[in-house]
DNA sequence: GATGAATGAGTTTTCATTCAT
DNA sequence: CATGAATGAAAACTCATTCAT
């Protein structure tokens, strides 16, 4: 047992090593040389916790998330009203203290379009639907207390897209000056539409 | 005197060789070689033409969006209302005909997320900023036309950002069934809230 | 007859043109195609005039050295003292208006060296014999003016490998700090030994 | 336990297989494919102990010339006169039994020429004021056993130069039959002129 | 378990030379 | 004569992966 707990952290330490090398190298141009060198072990005792450089990402982005959506959930925890819960919600995409989580998620993404990888497919659909079924969770929360008519659910949901999308233009062009004002503006539109006078 | 090529017309040839290399294999497992091969030329020549891979796909994606754009402006000519014109705009992510353009239009998105190319940056604003503009123009129209109201403007731009998130979870998930019904969904509620009666 | 004339001109036109090239970059490290853009010409005629970039050099070389010696001729003229006569003969590896002749020399030497073609040896071999009678003729005209004592001749021939190996030491290491003072200090050593007085 | 290896042998062992392949083509002429198979080993292997060709043959001519020196030294140790040790101490330009690190120089001597990478003028630094103080001390020792008379010194330095030129010229030109009688000629005048009676 | 030396397939890139026009 | 488009051989270099210790 001690040993299973051993392994599973050393996988963490190795996936935690590699995350400042993606911040100042780039996913792409990192090798499991470097790795190694990083989480101060050999070449080949990577290869004893991991398959590929992908599944080190994998563990990497595992660990980060589950951190992520503990913070969040306290975050959220503190918040009243829908719509602050809401912004709240989807602040990832603009908070300076996610930045970095933000880089790698970008560098993420990359992988996953690129990639054939079921596995890949299997993690991504995972988180949607979690983040989905929490999302959905705080609505129906808000239409219970009367902040929100229930027929707006979707629309609602469509924000999820619309901040991914938003995101992704912010980092892949140079048009996108404010993309905290542009999600919040979207979802106060949206709320101001439907709210519950 | 010397043989005389129209070299953008080579480029061009040389780029549309690409195109189905990229279609079977995906962008990062292609070399130069089989550019090259498949365009029935030597390496060398390749690279008379080209500094680096990057460049035949940024080349490809010029032209096959220049062409597609040709093709949208045609089909939005023939609809009338503004909403089927808006929902044709972003049919692009979903219709058969474009299945092609879009796997090249994901696989480009990959490597403009994982770049810190200018020139890729410096694209990618040019191209949003015209798509922004072609459907602002459709907004407007349909607000002159008094199918919208002036203040919902915004609120549909944000389509934008939505049906690109949408399309990124569609490809990278398989949470996303009917990616039609949700966009065209989307628009319809917008719509339905925001024509005037 | 005028073509032929023309053709031997164009030939220095080129080899003109590789000068710069060769002082920027250093021989190695030109193309063929630099050379024609250079010289404002197709990389296919360069052909024509040249059968490689060896060539190329080789001609530039003989241009400069036929120039070079035409100055030299004219500058010892002027002279009267032998000893004047051996300094300025041999100034050439130090004089800073030759600087650009002495890079061109340095490259064309390390080319000599690791060149196993028997046309560069001929060339090095006549070079040799051109400069060695030339200095003969100076000893000699010193020793019937009575300046040098006959017995005296093979030691000042010395000069010649002596000029060219503290050439070599200055460029290859950074020892050397002042190559005139060290020539020219060999050249008074060896003359006060020997002038007749 | 990982395979423990002398890398300091590895390396030398490398750069000693490469001294074949430069006496039979030359340097400029090999690959590193050639060196790995001449070595024994595979092409990544040779890139773990250097990072291009130029520093193999560094390492090669600093071995090599470590060895040559100790042998030196032992020859100059059985010699009793000064003239004797000078002409010892250059007659690595001409004994048969240094051939192959002549050749060896002769080609390095080239790279120098036309590198201006500062290790190599460095190196080449070094070695010369290695050489430079050797010769010094004999020349010392020389003048305090009374063979030589102390202002001659420096035109005796000037062998250094001579030869140096001297052996250039006998490998660049064919003009030089014998270069062993040149050198001892040469040192022998000095020594003539110059040695106390 | 851990290691890191060894590997070689795979890729990019260069450029002298040819030759059709 | 002049050209420059086309070429492909050749070389450097990388790095994930293996495996003996």
């Amino acid at each position: 047992m001690a040993i299973i707990v051993d392994k599973e952290q050393k996988k963490k330490d190795i996936a935690l090593a590699t995350k400042a090398l993606i911040l100042s190298k780039g996913i792409s141009n990192i090798t499991i040389s470097q790795i190694a060198k990083a989480a101060g072990i050999g070449k080949g005792t990577v290869y004893e916790y991991f398959k590929n450089k992908d599944e080190i990402v994998f563990e990497l982005v595992e660990i980060l998330m589950q951190e992520h959506n503990k913070q969040k959930e306290a975050q959220l925890n503190k918040l009243i009203s829908t719509r602050e819960k809401v912004k709240k919600f989807f602040d990832f995409f603009y908070v300076d203290e996610d930045q970095e989580l933000r880089e790698i998620y970008k560098q993420f993404t990359a992988i996953a379009l690129s990639s054939t990888n079921k596995e890949m497919l299997d993690f991504q659909t995972q988180c949607y639907f979690l983040y989905e079924e929490w999302m959905e969770a705080i609505i129906q929360e808000g239409i219970e207390k009367k902040e929100l008519k229930a027929e707006i659910k979707e629309l609602i949901m469509g924000i999820f897209a619309f901040t991914q999308g938003a995101f992704i233009m912010s980092v892949t062009t140079s048009a996108i000056e404010d993309l905290q004002q542009k999600i919040d503006n979207q979802i106060d539109m949206l709320f101001d539409l439907m709210e519950e006078r």
